[in-house]
DNA sequence: TGAACTTTGTGAAGGTCTTCACAAGCGCGT
DNA sequence: ACGCGCTTGTGAAGACCTTCACAAAGTTCA
């Protein structure tokens, strides 16, 4: 692929996906001491292979050395530069269950600029409790916390209230959403939606582990 | 493709992942009544397109009707039976810091033959402490408790301690594990890790951002 | 009965992603 | 200075996935 289809194309969204693998593996290997790697050593800590590695980090641009590998560092910049890590990303949380509150106390927004800016619920005897910090907003409060453009919204409401809060979200201007809910949501285009679903994981899991050992079936009549 | 190729090579890995968001479209059917639906009316529920939706669904045989469309009850068990959803599967659930809590206090599992069946942790001042209904045990219990061979591990542990649980599970006899810690893990063959990261989902959340619209960069030394 | 209408199921085409295989390039030791 | 060994970068091939487009097959209604 040549250097200009890259940049009309841009990264694929397999590599992308792949990308804070990586980089997870070089901060690690930073954290070691260790400053050089290769492709070899890459894939054996992401469960890659070492071609998909090596031609991953190509669409990056060629950051390796020949016969060296791949200066960890230098790596590492280039890899939270293409993601983005470089800027300041505010993340607000909407819903303050179980999953919001055990979300807001996690610790890894921080490892790649992602900073909690306000957690929101609709319960006024949770709005005003201290969280992580943070004090709970009401709903009212979300289009002036989400007044950055580049916020990032996180959902982790019952399935029900979803989609009405996701509706509130982009009216804010918020157009990236992580949904924790288990529901599809619908947006408009220009918003952008990943999911987290325990329980479609679930299912996959116990998919591939009935292939391997099935279990005697009852026929389905025809 | 052929009946016969299908059954040798499977349920594609793109469909299976679609296959519980389909489900869950027509649980919410089945909630509101309605009995019969269309490719169209999936594809609109799901945000995947009609033509994929049928030639998914067809992968499970052919169980629509031209004119008419699926009958909700009938696609349901099809589906369900296809994931494996009719057998009981035990949950086990390793890590019983915010998350694990959350997790465990989360209603979905038994919506398809999932059964939370331990929580476990290795911190003795929250061995015996009571979550959500069970008795949170030590990790010398974990032998005992994975001994049914379909048990599916779930991992909620610090990323420190994540492959150590992991290789706990493994010699427990789990071979299929969902991770939420920020790890790779390292398995043998035959062992089945889906990993949910939400660190992972933001960054490329954050890129997708960064791509609609880019910031003003510093030109990198050549 | 049969024509009109609707919706499925599916070849074929077109993309995207992964793996293979090896030339190109770099450092090191002599 | 030069050859040897190592690792990258990348065309090409192959596998996988999605979209297109339409024949097939069913229902409805006159």
């Amino acid at each position: 692929m040549s250097a200009t289809e890259i940049r009309r194309r841009g990264i694929p969204d397999a590599t992308v996906a792949r990308l804070p693998e990586y980089l997870r593996a070089l901060t690690s290997m930073t954290d070691r001491g260790v400053l050089s790697t290769s492709s070899e050593a890459l894939a054996a800590a992401t469960g890659v292979g070492s071609a998909m590695v090596r031609k991953d980090l190509s669409f990056l641009g060629s950051h390796g050395v020949r016969g060296v590998g791949y200066d960890v560092p230098h790596l590492s910049v280039q890899i939270a530069g293409a993601l983005g890590l470089t800027r300041d990303w505010p993340v607000l949380i909407v819903g303050m269950g179980n999953l919001g509150r055990a979300l807001a106390a996690y610790g890894g927004f921080a490892a790649g600029g992602f900073r909690l800016v306000a957690l929101l619920d609709r319960d006024p005897q949770v709005v005003g409790q201290p969280v992580a910090g943070l004090v709970v907003s009401a709903m009212t409060a979300l289009p002036a916390l989400a007044a950055a453009p580049e916020t990032l919204g996180v959902i982790t409401t019952p399935a029900h209230a979803a989609q009405e809060v996701a509706d509130a979200l982009i009216a804010a201007g918020v157009t990236s959403i992580l949904n924790f809910a288990a529901v599809t949501l619908t947006v408009p285009d220009g918003v952008d939606v990943r999911k987290v679903d325990v329980a479609t994981e679930l299912q996959i899991l116990a998919f591939h582990k009935q292939r391997r050992s099935p279990m005697p079936q009852l026929a389905v009549a025809p």
